[in-house]
DNA sequence: TATGAATGAGCGTTCATTCAT
DNA sequence: TATGAATGAACGCTCATTCAT
């Protein structure tokens, strides 16, 4: 008899994070209320609180999902052999991250498990993320006077950086989003001499 | 005949920025209440927001004063010398960001002028740091392999990538706060070669 | 299982409308205030808007049920035989709508449905009224040279002269409302010949 | 010494009401805000009320002015000899009133002199308009069982009603405005007899 | 699990009006 | 007369969250 109700339980949920979905899709982050999300999925207010902690744990789920198909594809790649295979790697997650301003803020917000309790989704990505780069910088030609896990924390810090100074007014350079982070990059990851050539 | 009114009209504004400062040192940003200050103004709720749009600018004002404050001890330095001059100018304004979640958030917030319109107050500070840092390593012991403007704005991405990671449950490392940084500042900073040594 | 819960639903609403009779009974119309209500009916402010969209669709209902309940007793009464009966049964409504200007002013605004939605309680108390005095004024005494429908709508128009006149300076007649009434009336519904008589 | 002053102060009121009534041509007489009137005629805001006593005076005036300029077009007319005559001389009347739902509730709110004080502009207007109907009434081919000044009374009534109704959601009959304002007059000012010839 | 009414604290807003200068 | 900063009292609103059923 257990089964069943679960099965119930869980077709809810997915109802729920699918129609969240596909308001997210419509109208951003920033515009989505439980209201709506639970109007579309037929079900009442408390059942939504029933499956997610709070209205943050949902977006937490969407941002993070996106973003973990984001690093699927990234992680599918061969290791990037230069900036430029690295830039493409990492390209689709930072114009994600630069899609809307709220997301980019909510992201900042739980990138660190927020000191409140177990990790997250989105916290999750950041670790895997910070895995997956701390591997590919690794070996390759890149600078190796400094631990791969440090640098793979500068590239995030980085992204973070870049993303930031797109949603500036006061910096809105030439080139764009994308220069900014080759830019970056050249000039973390790249053993001294190399970044003269690359910078010239 | 018009100075007398606009003194008056300045003097209402500071002893409103004057009382939320110091609501603020008792309870934190986040406690701040609108009520509370022109309460303890002693003007009326409308006479706040003819002075600030709202809640939030009054927030970009108070901690905008309060890095600026911090960026004039550090403008009052000697051009720093090597990494740990650089940290101890820096570390102040790193331990402010640190103090409050709820601050940080709002000076990710408006780090960037927020698109939306003019420069703000907090905005302001992110620009004269910039400008401050790119000084700073524009000569000395730092590597002269790439522009100290990016120099500075990597500065910038390292200062946040710290405070954030101070938040974050899974980053609690040892040595904190400081060691992050300074981990991060001679691996940006140091030419190749001295990073060695450096880190050795 | 969901009757219980409308039930309790309802049970609010008609506390919220109760405790709003009550302090109009004691301070009018114009003094009621949101604030004393919900504190009165011991519900957070919020839950006034869930069940009322503004201030004015609660005074909408509460004047409403005045004129119904009005309405009620005129046509509990027999159709009236002549000019006397018909003051009889319109009297308490025209008192009511003298005894404050602001209510007054309501009634005015929402009696014609305002354009806007659908028709409210005000609204709805002017078709009735409408409709009663229609039929009244069907047969009796009255002229029959003007469908009643037409006659109908003039005794609207008429008693809403009289009442604003009530409220205006310049026109502080004697015998005051009363008089004033009956003579609209009598120019208006009777049989040409008989308003020669009623005049005299 | 006191000539040039008034002088100024007159042009000052002048330039007032000359913004205002562009104001109002650009946005409607709702949408009006005092401070935008003291804006466009550069002075302060404490000025307008040494011109007026409050906003309500100003819009008083406007109003006022124009149903004076509309009465006098209807004054320099020849009496009218039947009910369209009258209708021709009434109907820019009514259309002004039906433009705007706010300007019609201040009409409404002004028609009486309010109870407040002395007699003001709209209210001097209607004082006028009873004059004039008045006399047209009393002679011509309308009923003279009932005095003019009794008939003209009735007139206001029904205007006003046609308008309301106008405004109204549940009575937007055939023929609009000008259909229903002839039915009533016709109906209340023709003799009993004359009336089946009008409506035939 | 599901329901949905109720919560609640505070922000923003409004804008005509006043009053000391 | 003119100035313009200050007033002030509500209202509206928000909307995630709770809790009794």
């Amino acid at each position: 008899m257990r089964q069943p109700i679960q099965k119930r339980a869980r077709a809810t949920r997915d109802r729920l994070v699918e129609v969240a979905a596909d308001l997210v899709r419509r109208g951003g982050f920033e515009a989505l209320r439980v209201e709506e999300v639970v109007l579309g999925a037929g079900v009442a207010k408390g059942t939504f609180f029933a499956h997610f902690r709070d209205k943050d744990a949902l977006l937490d789920l969407l941002i993070g999902a996106e973003i973990d198909a984001l690093l699927d594809a990234a992680a599918a790649r061969p290791a990037p052999r230069g900036i430029d295979d690295l830039m493409d790697a990492l390209m689709p997650l930072v114009r994600f991250m630069a899609s809307e301003r709220y997301a980019f803020d909510v992201i900042l917000r739980y990138s660190g498990a927020a000191v409140i309790e177990e990790i997250g989704p989105i916290a999750a990505t950041f670790v895997r993320q910070d895995r997956l780069v701390a591997e590919w910088v690794g070996d390759g030609p890149f600078r190796d006077d400094v631990p791969p896990a440090l640098l793979s924390e500068g590239v995030q810090a980085f992204l973070i950086q870049t993303v930031a100074l797109e949603f500036c007014a006061a910096h809105q350079g030439p080139g764009g989003i994308e220069a900014r982070l080759r830019q970056y990059l050249m000039a973390w990851l790249l053993p001294a001499a190399a970044t003269d050539r690359g910078a010239g």
